[in-house]
DNA sequence: ATACATAATTGAAACGTTTCATATTTGGGA
DNA sequence: TCCCAAATATGAAACGTTTCAATTATGTAT
């Protein structure tokens, strides 16, 4: 257990009485005499041999390595994320460089180009500048729940559309007559933003009139909702809408708690459904913050890596988009559930 | 924009019409005559010229990576964690391999010599196995929040003793008469033991009796709970305590809604302070969970990184502990607080 | 103008792999 | 026993840096 002096493949052979060539294919895996083999693997033994992954590196220009770019891993959405595919990477024998670029573009291309560097096989974004600009053609990347000009970077995200439509439907199902959206988009483009297409076209569908606060993001989101809310107050103090669909479970909380404080009751005259599928402590055993359009993010996750994989072999395609899921939450009113809490076994991940 | 080829220095000192060694030099900020240092970096912007990191590594040994071995990012304790070291290493131009061994000793392990074998400059870990058992003597590494019988090991963690006193201090100065303390801990030793024996320290000092809930954890904390709230009802339905000190924020809030269901109310009834200082949405701006003793994160993640860099040039102290700080969370009756909620801005972090 | 100390530059060697053209071994058939 | 094709083994070269001993340029004092 101890790692003096690191031998080398010369050591081995030396100690293996064979030539160098012998001992890499036994390490590469490539055939050789069973003889050789194992007196190969003996000598690998004895001297705790490790390969050494710069010098390999240097040969190969592969290096098992992907950079996540992501803004941070405080919020739980990308910190999740972060560890789905820390999980899809380690099953494949590959690491994961993470990169936090807090949304800021500058740091993101100091990033992109970092990585770039350091010989990584591939890139996982999800990143606020359009990266695929500063990339060469051909680089392996894939980019998550992001949107960009550039068609030629292949793209995962969750079928954004979709989840937009099922939360004016599952509101309709559970009652409401008229629901209305929230949200707070960045100033840049993003997949997400389809999640307000398919609010309008469920809106449409059904022939409800579209109603929607949507601003850009910024430090007075409360202001806003509050402003939002009084022009939607009736003369007597009751809501024109009885519905919510909140572009992310984070906004629907922030809208959830402005709403009980002005004395509404969640779900009984309000119902909230979020966007994201948040769970409290970041445990999946846990309660939602909000009832939610869960997107699959484990899904979303391997799917990142088995498409950044595969560019290397084979076309990929440019959109993959995953189906999401509603998931109660206890802001919504389905039947069954007067309102009453979740699942009670509690299992935790290892905790601090 | 392109990368072509990939030049190499060779390529630099041939455009530059120097020497090699002189490139090398001017890379590496090593004195060198005004007139050469801009012939060469003309050539090196000229042919996009990035060094390559596999080379530089297999002569230098030195990777400017750090491995953060930690269960996961699920847990918002972690990804905060994670977060912080990535931006401690940023500043200091190194880059941080995640690999999250999900608390299972063996993976800890392989994780720990795949580090190894990637040549990582450290190792800064949060693990249940003893991770100094499998290091060479020397290796540069920093333990936090974790205590083992190696005490070779520079370890950094929060104060947990004197957190654990602050927990009892503020419930008796908001009021309480019978502070009880909840635990579910890992099978495996750690810093945050010493919660514990916080917690009696100050009983005994402040003259009460030590009332708790100290067991393994495992998936029936619920029915555990639920067990000590019925030990601790009064035959009229009161309860023979009025304050809980939580040792994580987690378990203070499994607590808070077993309580809450059961017709307590909080503060009022019974006040909770957990430990950690969990931020709902991982966002700083946002509500705590619980009240709670709030490790100082940043601060240690920035104490890990620098202790794991001076390691090399110095010797470090075996234990660095940070002070914690009390935060109120809406489950204390603070002077001036009748229950109320925190902060009204609301920053926050990139958002999905 | 010369000598000498100092500063700057040079380029070969080395780091530990992988690769591949060449050399050696193997064993089955005549 | 001998030959030959097929299988296996060999080790030099190359990957792109850093380092360092040797060389060359520079500037100062005489």
């Amino acid at each position: 257990m101890t790692f003096q002096k690191a031998s080398t493949m010369k050591d081995v052979a030396k100690e293996a009485g064979v030539a160098l060539g012998t001992v890499s294919k036994v390490i590469n895996g490539i055939p050789v005499s069973e003889k050789n083999k194992i007196k190969v693997e003996n000598a690998i033994a004895a001297l705790h041999y490790e390969v050494n992954t710069y010098a390999r590196g240097l040969k190969t220009q592969k290096s098992n390595l992907v950079a996540l770019l992501i803004p941070n891993t405080h919020n739980p959405f990308f910190a999740s994320f972060a560890d789905y595919i820390e999980g899809a990477l380690y099953k494949r024998g590959m690491k994961l460089l993470l990169c936090c670029a807090d949304g800021i573009p500058q740091k993101e291309i100091d990033y992109l180009n970092m990585a770039i560097n350091n010989k990584v096989d591939g890139i996982i974004a999800l990143t606020y500048s359009d990266v695929g600009k500063y990339i060469a053609p051909g680089f392996p990347i894939v980019v998550f729940d992001r949107f960009f000009e550039n068609q030629v970077i292949p793209r995962v995200a969750s079928d954004n559309f979709a989840g937009g439509c099922l939360a004016v439907e599952k509101l309709l199902e559970f009652g409401c007559k008229h629901p209305v959206y929230i949200r707070f988009h960045s100033v840049f483009p993003g997949e997400s933003d389809k999640r307000r297409d398919g609010y309008l076209y469920a809106c449409n569908k059904y022939g409800l009139e579209p109603d929607f606060l949507d601003v850009v993001d910024c430090d007075e989101k409360l202001t806003l909702m509050k402003e939002f809310l009084d022009r939607h107050k009736n003369p007597d103090g009751s809501l024109r809408f009885d519905g919510v669909f909140a572009h992310t479970d984070y906004h629907g909380y922030l809208f959830l708690r402005l709403l009980q404080q002005e004395g509404f009751r969640i779900p009984q005259d309000v119902q909230i459904i979020g966007f994201d599928g948040i769970y409290k402590f970041g445990n999946e055993n846990e309660e939602l913050f909000v009832s939610s359009i869960c997107q699959p993010l484990e899904q979303l996750s391997e799917k990142c890596v088995e498409i950044l994989i595969a560019q290397n072999t084979q076309t990929v395609p440019s959109l993959t988009l995953l189906p999401v899921e509603y998931r109660y939450g206890g802001t919504t009113k389905e039947s069954g559930r007067p309102g009453s809490g979740p699942s009670q076994g509690v299992k935790t991940r290892s905790s601090s």
